[in-house]
DNA sequence: AGCACGCCGACT
DNA sequence: GTCGGCGTGCTC
């Protein structure tokens, strides 16, 4: 038993969260407040406290006049005056932390900007401009140089070093020194912005009924599937311009802002310097200005990627989330919070609507918006009358057997077709599962798990085909099961390999090459994208990110080199995400005045996957795939939780990770558990990792024997348990 | 995460 | 005897 002790009542005592990211301390720990700090103690401010024998800062997560504690410590100082975490974002990190089990402090961590946090590796300041005031209280002779300085203050208070340096550096240093010019600092942010200078477009009137339709008064979800080219962007702005008006905020997140450089302008041009952006681009500095500028309400505007979820605006208004599909909002290290669930929750705690968009939306969001517990909203037509490309097929077995293995006939004829015509030409190399899985080089045919319909995992160090799922495994055998041929190998190919064939066909051709190689670093994806849009190159070749939102006006032609890579990823997902990129790089084509055309080249010409999307026919695809999901029990019939246990030890992995197969068997009784197999990558660091999935309906009993679970490795130094629900990659 | 404490083996 | 290896446990 444990008595209270009341400490008399007059002394104040804070609960502090502190930032060390250790399952063991991630609780709250008592100090008190020394008298004079007292009055800047607030919730979710950062204080700095003894902790053992280091000094750490922490979140004041609590303020109260007792505690359990007998010999408390007293709190160093107070970080910063300005609250850090506000009271929505402190209730939404308790939310998290449950709904993630991941550790209470990461929630809070991972809301801020880097500069915000006490392990940083470099000091991240404020930058300021240094101003002067003339001090009239002193009685001084000037100079004739003098004079000139101190006229500059004759009908302003404060003038800027810049503008006295001009004048007289050494006058104004003898004026510093007599002090009759005083020094003040004041905080400019690194950005700026350009007021607004483009107004908001007519909307057709199917984008009108959209805007009309949403509640803004209500926290209502609403999924907007509409095609591309329907004109989406146009319909957040007028959105986001009707909440304004209320003087309420607003936040638009996407799935990555660097890739989406003319939504941001767009975005800039109509709401000029009421946003704030939060782009990876922008160094740690920028970011945590663009933060304070949001956190004290200089803003109501913010658009960024994932995070951007978390901005401290009060009095929200509306949450867009474009491109809901991307599978980008979800996290995929701790804690895995999903945007999407946290938009929802944000939605709900104020009041406001939460739209997410998307040409190919998640079958997750479909079905709920079938449901009725999203409400749908659609924009089924291009704007302007535009038509869909016209998409056509080739069989690449064929063009293989006639020795064209990387370009059909077809292709080539249309890319010389549209250089002629001087059009644009976007080539889609699809590298998603590089060289993991095998294929058959003569018929396409890929082995799959005979209990899971997945994709088989090539294992180089044992020679075998292994499935992620259940763990099945087989030897790897050269002779395809389909066409008989010794032709089965591991299979990638990638862009430079391309654009050397490219040049061959087309010595003249000027090609850019857009990869995750070309791309990192800094602004030189924009630039890549201005340089195709200045019509400075003919063809754009590259991997998924040139399936983005962007808008070309001169391309005409979109060529994908091979469908098929992302169908054989031993996912789940890989029909619906091929699904989703193909018709998202054939929406690039003809979204201005000239026709566009698509030509696709597939081994698996009739997958449903391909040929729905030749077809644009999302619910085509979307009820074929549901079917399959419901008979394998896959989401949304079913979710998933994935546990990873991993341990430097093999033997004590495997043993912890049976351990827990076997109590939650006995537990979950309604649910389907699956492994332990093993992850992935199996082996990384010397950790060897296990994998258990769960697939259930209800969360109500998981929720519980899952944090048992979690509470018990806590002590456990030798096994890592961590949890992931709804999982990217298993 | 740090850091002390403590319990073992190897050494000036 | 003492120095130092790291396994264990604690931090208001």
């Amino acid at each position: 038993m444990c008595a209270i002790i009341l400490l008399g009542g007059d002394t104040l005592i804070v609960g502090v969260l502190v930032e060390l990211s250790n399952r063991k301390i991630d609780r709250i720990f008592d100090y008190k407040v020394n008298n004079d700090l007292e009055a800047k103690i607030k919730l979710g401010i950062r204080v700095e406290v003894p902790f053992g024998h280091q000094i750490l800062e922490g979140f004041v997560l609590q303020i109260k006049k007792d505690s359990e504690v007998q010999e408390l410590k007293e709190i160093i100082r107070v970080v910063d005056e300005d609250i850090i975490l506000n009271k929505e974002l402190l209730e939404l990190g308790q939310t998290m932390q449950k709904k993630t089990l991941s550790t209470l402090i990461s929630c809070y961590q991972v809301m801020l900007p880097k500069a915000l946090k006490a392990k940083k590796s470099a000091t991240i300041n404020k930058k300021y401009d240094i101003y002067y005031r003339l001090n009239k209280s002193i009685d001084y002779k000037f100079n004739e140089k003098q004079r000139l300085l101190i006229d500059m203050f004759k009908d302003k208070e404060l003038v800027s070093r810049k503008e006295l340096l001009q004048i007289s550096s050494s006058s104004l240093k003898t004026l510093i020194q007599k002090k009759v010019l005083i020094e003040e600092k004041k905080e400019h942010y690194r950005l700026t912005y350009d007021k607004k200078k483009s107004n908001i477009k007519q909307l057709t009137l199917e984008q009108q009924d959209v805007v009309d339709t949403v509640d803004l008064l209500n926290s209502e979800t609403y999924l907007l599937y509409g095609v591309t080219g329907s004109g989406k962007t146009e319909v957040y702005i007028k959105l986001i311009d009707k909440v304004l008006q209320k003087n309420k905020t607003a936040i638009m997140l996407v799935p990555e802002i660097s890739l989406t450089p003319q939504m941001v302008n767009r975005f800039q041009e109509v709401f000029g310097n009421q946003i704030a952006a939060l782009h990876s681009a922008l160094s740690e500095g920028e970011k945590y200005d663009e933060w304070r500028r949001i956190n004290r309400g200089e803003v109501s505007i913010v658009i960024g990627a994932r995070s951007a979820i978390f901005a401290p605006l009060n009095n929200l208004g509306i949450i867009i989330i474009d491109e809901e599909h991307s599978d980008s909002y979800k996290q995929d290290n701790n804690p895995r919070y999903d945007a999407r669930e946290i938009a929802v929750i944000r939605g709900k705690q104020n009041k406001c609507p939460v739209i997410m968009g998307s040409a190919t939306p998640r079958l997750e969001s479909f079905a709920r918006a079938k449901k009725n517990v999203y409400k749908l909203l659609t924009l089924p037509n291009r704007i302007n009358g535009k038509k869909l490309p016209e998409v056509e097929l080739i069989d690449m077995n064929i063009e293989v057997k006639k020795g064209n293995s990387y370009f059909s006939k077809k292709l080539i004829n249309a890319i010389s077709e549209n250089l002629k015509k001087q059009e644009q030409t976007i080539l889609l190399l699809n590298r998603r599962g590089y060289a993991s899985f095998v294929m058959c080089k003569n018929c396409g045919y890929t082995e799959k798990c005979p209990h899971c319909d997945i994709t088989l995992t090539y294992h180089k160090t044992s020679n075998m085909l292994r499935c992620h799922y259940c763990g099945y495994a087989t030897n790897l055998v050269k002779t395809c099961k389909e066409c008989h041929e010794d032709a089965i190998s591991s299979l990638g190919i990638g862009t430079e390999r391309i654009e050397e064939e490219l040049k061959k066909h087309f010595k003249d051709a000027r090609i850019l090459r857009m990869d995750y190689d070309t791309t990192s670093r800094k602004g030189m994806h924009a630039k890549m994208i201005k340089a195709f849009i200045n019509q400075e190159y003919d063809i754009l070749l590259g991997t998924q990110i040139v399936a983005k939102g962007l808008d070309f006006e001169n391309v005409t032609l979109v060529g994908v080199i091979n469908a098929d890579t992302s169908l054989n990823i031993p996912d789940f997902r890989s029909s619906e995400n091929t699904f989703a990129l193909l018709n998202q790089v054939a929406g690039r084509s003809g979204r201005s005045a000239k026709a566009g055309n698509v030509i696709i080249q597939s081994f698996n010409p009739d997958h449903y996957a391909i040929t729905f999307a030749k077809n644009h026919d999302y619910r085509g695809f979307y009820n074929k795939e549901m079917q399959i999901r419901r008979q394998l029990k896959y989401p949304p019939y079913y979710y998933i939780c994935y546990l990873k246990i991993s341990s430097k030890d093999y033997n004590e992995a495997s043993k912890e990770a049976n351990k827990i197969k076997r109590s939650l068997e006995k537990n979950l009784k309604q649910d389907i558990i699956l492994g332990p197999s093993p992850a992935n990558i199996f082996k990384i660091n010397n950790i060897y990792r296990y994998g258990i999935i769960i697939k259930y309906k209800n969360d109500l009993d998981l929720y519980n024997i899952l944090n048992k679970l979690v509470e018990h490795y806590r002590s456990n130094n030798k096994v890592v348990l961590d949890i992931d629900f709804n999982p990217n990659h298993f």
